[in-house]
DNA sequence: AAATTATTTAATCAAATGATTAATTATTTT
DNA sequence: AAAATAATTAATCATTTGATTAAATAATTT
């Protein structure tokens, strides 16, 4: 194997083409995606994207993998810290889920309409049973609030955080530019935590 | 143009492609459906697709039509009832929502892709300003919280009864059988608006 | 430097797919 | 019933698209 000495910045030609077909893929989806277009985009030969990857649909399995690290990858640790307080970590999820949000925006969308075509391929990578059974924040929610059970707490907050992201074609032309919506995502970071805590207190 | 005289309860021809339509476009995407599944699917020959509709493209913008007519039509005038409290909205607005996407889950995932592919051409039609600037419901919603912008309480009244549909796919498995994830659903009718009341209370 | 291996390209293939055509059957009008 | 119009079908076309091939170039090893 003869891996090509570049200059630093450059990348190689693996990496033009998984970076090219991340871009490709999540702005069009599997189906919508042309290989040709993945290939321009990277500004390399089509044959060249069948050389590393073999196929589209190969090339698509890795990228989707990375995909979804990258929507849950933050997330998780956050789940089962038992270091930090219910409070705490309503804080820390919903502040690192709006980050990432921020900077993935199309990334829900992506996801989810990528399960729909292949549920059975997709949704058990997301380890969603082993989060909602054996997280801890799953088990300080439970211990709050016994009477309503802790998916209701978990669906508002990713609900609420969620939202705003998968909306924003429809809602970010009336509510005006970019900064005003981010404005208004740096008001649900404070707001967000304190609506779960009102929902978590007894009636 | 000769109108078949069928059977009341035989579909016409136009009728048994455009519901065929609406049922593999809303389960796969413009992208992924064949107009030949279509043609299957309806049980007809594939040129009579063409013959009804001239091209897939413009078959696609009728069942879109028709589907965000489905999303928002039974919301839209509930938002403007002069004759309903702002409880009573709140009511209303979760009721009929859940009700319409237990009866159609894929419709938002759907709604929201075609929306990815072409914002242009769909975000309008959803006729969103309308409804933030003009409806009864968010000058009650303002009326009532001066503080704190009405499209915080509306993106989490429709982010926290969509969320549960659009992760139906990754939750099912984990909560189990599809009644009790209907039950899950019918608690949230009850809670979601006492939920947003406590959060229109003043801290 | 020669030989070997890896990378890249242009050309091409085969299958899928949206659309059309020409002929056939059914229905409506005269 | 004959003529005219509408609906339906099988066959086919033209493009698009994922993938391959054979040849050329670049890098590495001997």
């Amino acid at each position: 194997m003869a891996k090509k000495v570049k200059a630093e910045l450059d990348l190689t030609t693996e990496q033009k083409i998984k970076e090219a077909a991340s871009r490709v893929f999540t702005k069009k989806g599997y189906g919508n995606a042309r290989t040709r277009d993945i290939a321009e985009e990277a500004g390399i030969n089509l044959a060249l994207l069948n050389y590393y990857f073999r196929s589209k649909e190969k090339l698509f399995d890795i990228i989707m993998a990375e995909r979804i690290e990258k929507l849950f990858g933050v997330l998780a640790p956050l789940l089962y810290d038992e270091g930090t307080t219910l409070e705490e970590k309503l804080q820390n999820i919903t502040d690192n889920y709006i980050t990432m949000l921020t900077e993935h925006p199309d990334l829900p969308i992506f996801v989810l309409s990528e399960i729909r075509n292949n549920p059975d391929k997709l949704a058990d990578r997301l380890q969603a049973r082993k989060h909602m059974t054996q997280s801890v924040f799953v088990r300080q929610l439970m211990e709050k609030r016994k009477d309503i059970s802790p998916f209701h707490f978990l669906m508002n907050l990713l609900g609420m955080a969620l939202f705003p992201f998968i909306a924003k074609p429809v809602l970010q032309p009336i509510i005006g530019s970019e900064n005003n919506y981010n404005a208004m995502m740096e008001q649900r970071r404070v707001l967000i935590p304190k609506w779960i805590k009102m929902m978590l207190e007894e009636v």
